[in-house]
RNA sequence: GCCGGCUUGGCGGAAUUGGUAGACGCGCUCGACUCAAAAUCGAGUUCUAACGAGUGUGGGUUCGAGUCCCACAGCCGGUACCA
């Protein structure tokens, strides 16, 4: 492309400033206990999602929300506060894994390679990070903490009274044997179904495997030893305590769901000498039960099976075990299921009813078991006709209207259920649950559909777990932490192999820790490092602690403040992973009094997608991806900040258009020709058009300050699109004077400056030089402006009036006109005559300082 | 299927939360400057020749509805038999 002219000399002035930002460290904020830090200044600390520093570079959707943090910290910054914004790297991860495994060069070498190109690209942007505390999950010194944490995951236990974690050490002083303190530990080993990955030859999370299924990777079920995190035993906190914090109400939904809460009852049903107990969160449907089901893994089906089905129930177990999980869950499959020749008691009125297996039951849920009420479940009702299993009906909807065969809702009364009969059905179920404690045979029970997590890889990439196995017990132990930070070896080949227990196996050397020791070789997912990076940010080179008390105390304590992070910006896809995973671990180091809030984020906001230029998500294989590096090379980077705040609302998802960046560069080039223009030898002088001299009132002024005004509410409420329109609006206005005094201009420059700072900077820098008078200090450290009122009041106002309705006429009348004055102007107006005449007039609107309509007939 | 969100000019989007619909920007049209073009500046731009109509569709509440209520449709996102 040719190098056009560029219209104000951004590609000069944006590096100097960017340069002096990082020399003088502008943006440095210190912490308690540093020499120059204003105790007296209340904290706000404003948070980026970091990004995993993929080797495709900064992305357009990286910039967006964090030019809104920028802003944001920017100007509060201006208004007194302290202000941590910090910025680091994401940065294990499976990409520079393979990346590796093709090319052999070390994922240490191409993501040090790629951090480098992400912070010169964010210091490209302008954004007012304390570089100081850049972080990285990868560096050996924030590993150590990892692990650290982890291993004190590993040294606790879910006190289910205290409702917090407590040291197993506590347990063992109670007499535990060494087997049931392992059982209930917070990270522990088990065998289990998980999710394998031949592909990468690994283990993922339920929560990560369906994304890698879509992104062309075989996922399969299989049976191995892995490290879980006991998350479960948070599951009730996680939903409670989600509740006050300033979310997207969207997003503590997804959450909320996630999670899985259901309220009902455990039942014990019998079988021969078998017990067989259910989850139902309809025990008042308990007299409507005419079979069972349990699902095709449940424990006892081999034991109760008859003779005669014997050989039609191992066949259905056959298949259910080969079906992938995409046939699993396929929408329009009907109900599939074997009868298993056994039957249950009912323990509430000893009917006998048949058991079935069926895969419409899961085993991961509840008790594996389910006791089925066709007449009040959609699905029992679709396998009972299918199979021509007895329906009886124990709920009478309140709605006559509404038939009773599948009636699934709780606006009903109970019929056909001995003492249930008439009540309605809340009470049933309150009721039902007391009897059945009474009777010894059920008891009320939550349920949860979050499962504990996988928290194992077999990678090499990642955080190595910080335990030893013992040769001859068997048993793992923690790695004593002046060990840590325990680093991978240094390995040629890190192929996945096939091998289940990942590619350090191959390290002999490095998994002998001594005779009778070895060392484990998984390591933790990418999510372990970004479970806790918010906290790193407060002390970051602490090496005695993962961060001082006195440093979290005052970043994230509540002192009148609101808690914890004060904005937390970034996408939904974390929705329910990083945000469940850091709720999670903050609660635990919140439970030994490591952090001082029960939640880490107390305001969190989700920016939208952008998409590309054809509407469509923006991919490499579509050709639709916009290269933040070009955008800033043609247009500077205030304009792709500026664009991208004004693109619309900072939560939608809007498609991208480079017009609209040469708009805003229009925009600037009209904000730098107001105060600059162009002599003979074509050099930048300041214009004629600023004067020093004070013009007063002027409708320029006015507007500067209604401008204020709008600004820093919008800042406030985060709504920067309206803001810079505004801005726009000031500067159109300026455009058009013929004299613009020195402080209105430099006071649109201020409340520029956290949308523009390059532009806005260097301005006030030249100004500076011809008026001695104004401030010399940045506008980044100079007191955010104020209105005044005075300027924001109108004399006369243009009142729409109305004739039922319609509008009909515009009058110019006083701001502070009675409702008499503009009743009396409005039946005046000749327009507004017209419309009523051989009308009779019925009633008069009037709104003061607003509108009038007339009512005729 | 269930849950959530969205739907306003040719396009991105505004609208003091029930009070002049279309701010601001893009695009387009015309004009000024120029030999010419670009850039810049100025004027115009919801539709309609006009009467009028108009915020996905249909109904309702109200003096007045983009905004509130009811029903429906379309698009986007989440989720997948959780008993």
């Amino acid at each position: 492309m040719a190098d056009r002219k560029k219209p104000y000399p951004f590609d000069e002035f944006e590096p100097a400033w960017q340069k002096r930002w990082d020399d003088q460290k502008t943006f440095r904020v210190s912490n308690p206990g540093d020499p120059d830090f204003d105790a007296s200044k209340p904290k706000r600390y404003i948070l980026d999602m970091f990004p995993y520093p993929s080797g495709a570079g900064l992305h357009v959707g990286h910039p967006e929300g964090y030019t809104a943090t920028d802003i944001v910290s920017r100007f509060l910054r201006r208004n007194g506060y302290n202000v941590l914004h910090p910025m680091g790297w994401d940065s294990f991860g499976l990409p520079a894994e393979q990346y590796a495994i093709k090319t052999g060069q070390h994922p240490s070498i191409t993501t040090a390679a790629n951090i480098d190109t992400f912070r010169r690209q964010l210091k490209m942007l302008g954004f007012s990070y304390d570089w100081d505390r850049e972080i990285a999950t990868t560096d050996s010194k924030y590993v150590r903490w990892t692990q650290w944490i982890f291993l004190r995951l590993y040294n606790s236990y879910y006190d289910t009274e205290l409702k917090k974690a407590r040291p197993v050490s506590e347990l063992e002083s109670r007499g535990w044997t060494r087997e049931q303190i392992d059982s209930v530990r917070l990270a522990y080993v088990a065998e289990g179904m998980v999710n394998w990955s031949p592909d990468m030859g690994t283990v993922l999370a339920n929560e990560e495997a369906e994304e890698w299924r879509s992104k062309g990777f075989t996922i399969e079920r299989r049976k191995l030893r892995q490290w879980m995190l006991r998350i479960t035993a948070y599951a009730e906190r996680l939903i409670d305590e989600l509740e006050p914090l300033d979310w997207p109400e969207s997003i503590k939904l997804l959450q909320r769901n996630w999670i899985g809460k259901s309220t009902g009852a455990e039942v014990v049903f019998t079988c021969g000498e078998h017990n067989i107990t259910v989850y139902t969160t309809r025990p008042d449907t308990l007299f409507g039960a005419t079979y069972m089901v349990l699902s095709p893994e449940h424990s006892l089906v081999e034991q109760i099976t008859s003779p005669e089905q014997r050989e039609a129930v191992r066949a259905y177990q056959k298949v259910c075990a080969e079906k992938s999980d995409l046939e699993r869950t396929d929408l329009s499959k009907e109900k599939t299921g074997v009868f298993t020749g056994a039957y249950a008691i009912n323990p509430v009125n000893g009917r006998e009813i048949p058991i079935w297996i069926a895969d419409y039951v899961l085993t991961g849920y509840g008790t594996g078991a389910i006791m089925a009420v066709p007449a009040h479940d959609e699905r029992d009702y679709e396998f009972a006709t299918k199979f021509g299993l007895p329906i009886i009906q124990v709920v009478q909807p309140d709605d006559p209207s509404t038939p009773w065969q599948d009636f699934c809702g709780y606006d009903g009364s109970m019929v056909n259920s001995e003492y249930l009969n008439g009540l309605p059905v809340p009470e049933a179920k309150a009721m039902m649950i007391q009897k059945l404690e009474e009777m010894g045979c059920g008891r009320g029970k939550v349920n949860y559909k979050l499962r504990d997590w996988l928290f194992s890889r077999q990678r090499y990439w990642g955080e190595p777990f910080p335990i030893l196995w013992d040769k001859e017990t068997g048993l793992h132990h923690p790695l004593p932490e002046n060990e840590l930070p325990l680093l991978q070896p240094e390995m040629e080949d890190f192929k996945p192999s096939g091998d289940p227990r990942g590619p350090l196996v191959k390290a002999q050397d490095w998994i002998h820790y001594s005779d009778r020791y070895t060392r484990e070789t998984n390591t933790m997912p990418q999510w372990a490092g970004s479970c806790w990076y918010y906290l790193r940010y407060l002390d970051p080179h602490n090496d005695r602690e993962f961060v001082s008390p006195e440093a979290e105390r005052y970043w994230m304590g509540s002192g009148g403040n609101p808690g914890g992070v004060d904005l937390y910006v970034g996408g939904t896809e974390h929705a329910v992973l990083h945000l469940l995973y850091a709720r999670f671990w903050h609660k635990v180091l919140f439970d030994y009094g490591l952090v001082s809030t029960n939640e880490p984020f107390n305001k969190l906001v989700n920016q939208g997608l952008i998409l590309g230029e054809d509407g469509q998500k923006m991919s490499k294989s579509r050709g639709n991806v916009v290269n933040p590096d070009d955008i800033v090379r043609e247009y500077g980077a205030d304009a792709i900040r500026l664009y991208e705040m004004f693109m619309g609302p900072l939560k939608e998802v809007k498609p991208w258009a480079t017009k609209g960046v040469e708009g805003i560069s229009r925009f600037l080039a009209r904000v730098w020709r107001i105060a600059m223009v162009e002599n003979q030898e074509g050099e930048w002088v300041v214009s004629g058009k600023m004067t020093a001299q004070d013009l007063g009132a002027t409708p320029v002024r006015r507007e500067l300050h209604r401008t204020i005004k709008k600004v820093t509410e919008d800042i406030r409420s985060m709504s920067f699109n309206t803001a810079i329109s505004k801005m726009m609006e000031c500067t159109n206005a300026m455009t058009s004077a013929e004299s613009v005094s020195l402080a209105d201009y430099v006071g649109l420059l201020h409340v520029l400056n956290p949308f523009a700072p390059h532009i806005t900077e260097e301005l006030n820098r030249l100004l500076g030089e011809q008026f001695p008078d104004l401030p010399k200090q940045q506008l980044a450290l100079q007191p955010w402006p104020g209105f005044d009122e005075a300027f924001l009041v109108d004399l006369t106002k243009e009142i729409p009036v109305q004739v039922n309705g319609k509008l009909r006429d515009k009058l110019q009348m006083p701001t502070d006109a009675t409702r008499e004055q503009m009743e009396e102007a409005a039946l005046a107006s000749p327009r507004v005559q017209e419309f009523m005449a051989g009308k009779s007039v019925r009633k008069v609107v009037v709104v003061p300082g607003r509108l009038v309509n007339i009512v005729v007939a």
